[in-house]
DNA sequence: CAACTACGTTACTGACCGGTAACACCCATG
DNA sequence: CATGGGTGTTACCGGTCAGTAACGTAGTTG
């Protein structure tokens, strides 16, 4: 804790602007973090692999980071901020046509898997969703990492809905939360199947067909 | 559940000239690891727990598995074969119209999370897919287990996208891959939203839908 | 009885892992 | 030059964990 309130901070149009500088090692361990987080899960890297990773030892870090699982925290907001970017930029060309903005999220689900040029989160997927895939992991006793958790998936849901509504669906709790279940489908089954080649490569197509049902 | 058909003892007996009997102690061991896996995670279940659990000691449990990884390979084949179990239960009566036996299957998972009257692979919900839970926690270079998973992985595929042949769909591969979508999706939001509120409580109608569209 | 099998008990190893102490160094700034 | 913040280095602590050694015990079977 303490430190930078960035919690889902609004950052506009423009680069984050340089309001106060950071330490670099901090940044390299978060960096670290993050990929070998997503890689081999949270339980699965210790902290001196990160550090090692980073370049630095174990000294530093502990001056960054009150314990690992600040660390974590840090970890799981910064995933949530970058998906939330991807998502954004997604449905961006198609604001103000609900039906068109869940198209281009389900699409670029499918690109993201077909060909690596995107990146999900900044990184190259085929391990799914980083935060939840960290649900897996965190003990059920720690409240405040799968508080993260939680908050994520419920706001991922409360969009989908909303785009059902915006666009006239029937029953548009149930369409949102069925394109909810493909797009978690499609992380969960990515940890399994190749890149390439898994049920994922059907979300865009499913997601239209469940999107006309509901419209009639 | 089921019988005591625990058998596949197909295996090495190289010293133990035991050839029929089983031992009490290793299928509590199985037993306390089932729920302990399952609930807390691999990773997150050291043996001593195991062990404490089943009312025996970690003697006794060495002298049942070489390593705690074997164990963990049982687990997951005795969750995959609960699971086909449960499958094939909730599919049977309905046996010869596919279109039923999917929805029936969808329903099911439903009831299983509405009431919490049936038993998934025997326990009581909550925690999604243990064999998907698994992949999360499984170290890639762990061959052995992984191919476990993703062999159940691919014959849940197999199934669905057979059930769509079967039923004559368009596109059948595209509506099998889109039910276990929704099947994987129901399984990975049950790690975070509460038993009964979650997305997965839209997975029937969401199939009848995509089935719908597929049949026209 | 003897022998064999199954299980329990205690105590240990070697490793890994999260976290800390103490100290030294570089460099910017006053 | 002095000071202080950020960093590197080494060594260590306490706990956890997978796995083993050695021995003791109860029941079964011949």
């Amino acid at each position: 804790m303490s430190a930078k309130s960035t919690a889902t901070a609004v950052s506009v149009a423009s680069e984050a602007p340089a309001r106060s500088e950071k330490p670099r090692v901090r940044d390299r361990i978060r960096d670290s973090a993050a990929d070998l987080f997503y890689r081999h899960g949270i339980r699965g890297v210790c902290v001196d692999a990160i550090v090692e990773d980073a370049g630095t030892n174990k000294m530093s870090f502990y001056r960054s980071f009150p314990s690992k699982d600040d660390l974590v925290a840090e970890y799981l907001k910064d995933q949530e901020r970058g998906y939330w970017q991807w998502w954004d930029d997604a449905v961006a060309p198609h604001a103000g046509d609900p039906r068109r903005e869940v198209e281009a999220l389900m699409q670029a689900v499918v690109d993201l898997v077909k060909n690596k040029a995107k990146t999900d989160c900044g990184r190259r997927s085929s391990r799914g969703c980083a935060l939840g895939n960290a649900a897996v992991e965190i003990p059920e006793d720690n409240d405040r990492l799968n508080a993260i958790v939680q908050d994520y998936k419920a706001e991922i849901r409360r969009r989908l809905r909303r785009y059902a509504r915006e666009m006239g669906a029937r029953e548009p709790d149930s369409l949102g939360d069925a394109l909810m279940l493909l797009l978690e489908g499609g992380y969960y089954t990515r940890l399994t199947f190749p890149n390439n080649s898994g049920p994922v490569t059907s979300i865009a197509k499913a997601a239209r067909a469940l999107i006309d049902a509901h419209l009639n």
